[in-house]
DNA sequence: TATGTATGAATGAATG
DNA sequence: CATTCATTCATACATA
């Protein structure tokens, strides 16, 4: 399946838009995940993507990508692992983006020692679309306006509790 | 107008809690950063916020992280040439010169090797933008085939990788 | 060919 | 300002 780039047979490769990596990149950047590397960061990077290229072709960007996906695909699955029993009726959705609805970070409690106060604002879409066309949105108070760092705006058009002002030390 | 809640993937018409800048939006602020004004003051960061609401919502906060964002990337990777290049002779067979497909998924800038500081993905950064909001807002329904480029871009390197990815390669 | 899934990539937002 | 996270988009790939 993953082998776009094969050169013994296919003299036709297509290339793709979006890098694939080779069985063997794949196996290598797993190991490395694995290792709990984590977040190899820039040096580490290179010397993978060194590595890798042994393999195929492949770029820091390509590893970078790879393991900021590997890293939230993980958490992704760790919740909704966890998400079982927990009494939430969320059933396995994780798969689903298609009946995603939200995002049930809550859950992501388990890793994330939710350091952010994350005041996910679930208002209802509907609404929201309404809201655009009835031009509700078109220009809400704006807030103060020097909280850009702090600004924990959570949607565009709805009106966050922490509105509050809130000055930060930015140096001006 | 341009309903940024609605995409093309549209499965779900659950509002973003991410801001959408809109095309005009973008093209402002496209501009003003091109001015060099790197971080505009509050006071810039309001004015433009306030230009930016006549085209759509908008907060100060997403004025300021756009450019914040935008300055990051601005930085592209400049050292990925010379520091890993281990990779000398690479399989490149590229499809022939004769190949010709309708839609332009020629080789993406990731596929292609050899990369050399000179030739370092300098691709109009702003255009590819445009391209993809213009891609995303366009419904695959409703087929305009005016200006609608599907995010089927016919640039090369419409992609470019190092447009993105942080830069890892932090001198620290 | 059309649909679904898996995943790389783009981007806004958050944090340090 | 630098780095990382979370979400969404687009596409490769598998399947019907």
């Amino acid at each position: 399946y993953c082998d776009p780039l094969m050169t013994s047979a296919g003299h036709k490769i297509t290339a793709r838009q979006r890098w694939t990596p080779t069985p063997l990149q794949l196996q290598i950047l797993e190991r490395i995940f694995d290792q709990g590397t984590g977040t190899p960061s820039k040096q580490k990077i290179k010397e993978i993507t060194s590595e890798l290229s042994q393999h195929g072709q492949i770029s820091e960007t390509n590893v970078y990508n790879w393991f900021q996906n590997r890293r939230a695909r993980s958490k992704r699955k760790q919740l909704v692992s966890s998400s079982n029993n927990a009494e939430s009726e969320v059933e396995t959705e994780v798969e689903s983006p298609n009946e995603k609805k939200t995002k049930p970070e809550n859950l992501l409690s388990q890793q994330n020692p939710a350091p952010r106060a994350e005041d996910l604002c679930f208002q209802n879409t509907e609404i929201t679309s309404e809201l655009h066309f009835l031009g509700v949105l078109s220009n809400p108070n704006s807030y103060n306006g020097d909280d850009h760092l702090s600004g924990k705006m959570g949607m565009p058009g709805s009106y966050n509790i922490y509105d509050e002002a809130e000055d930060y030390s930015m140096a001006g």
